[in-house]
DNA sequence: ATAAAGTATCGCATATTTGCGATAATAATT
DNA sequence: AATTATTATCGCAAATATGCGATACTTTAT
């Protein structure tokens, strides 16, 4: 749906305005940038802190590492569920998908 | 990656043994397909409780109802975070997908 | 029981994602 | 600074998901 914009954006920087700087602004509009940019932000964490490089991690996956590469962009929105299944079954880990309501006030109870 | 299995399961049933029936029975290397039938319970939960028709979910996104239908199949797992957005969007929700670790002890705090 | 509304399933064209090599760009090491 | 390792980006073929009409099946209402 969304095109690639034209700048080239890295998941460090993400990572590092979401972790590390103190996230006060939060624009009401960009729910669905900071989403994709957080599931980029996730694979790039949990393969670091696995200590692994992207072509490590491809062959754990099955692929190459121009995918993960691909994956870690934080300007791609394009996943497949598929995908995300196989990186975090890789990585020791589950994908939990949660559609929230927008405006719930109390969140149904897990 | 994984096929279609034969048997033609529908999420209602899905929804009735995770709402309704105590799930007692903890099978551990279901996950994906729970998971799965999941993401299918959470589309039919909130298009029901928003009291629409499969076909009238297809028109606010921008599709035809037979498509509505195989996202609401527990078996099928071909998502594409695109695709759940859209459902999202026209439900007045939003996605959230989060990479868990698998043998975490306890949870990282949302 | 019939009709109507809603849902499931099939088939195939179209669109999108992945596979993957090549190469450029960066970062790390020596 | 020169290698070497790592990551980013491009291009296109192959695989997969969606679009969507048709139709069977199911449920609900009359």
């Amino acid at each position: 749906m969304a095109k690639k914009p034209p700048t080239t954006t890295d998941a460090v920087k993400i990572l590092h305005n979401r972790y590390i700087k103190d996230d006060s602004k939060r624009l009401e509009s960009l729910k669905e940038e900071r989403e994709k940019a957080y599931i980029a932000g996730q694979i790039y964490n949990l393969r670091t802190q696995a200590g692994l490089s992207q072509a490590q991690l491809a062959k754990l996956v099955g692929t190459t590492q121009s995918v993960i590469s691909r994956l870690e962009d934080a300007d791609y929105d394009s996943h497949s569920l598929n995908m995300l299944r196989r990186i975090a079954r890789a990585l020791h880990c589950k994908v939990e998908v949660r559609l929230v309501p927008e405006d719930a006030k109390l969140a149904v109870h897990n």
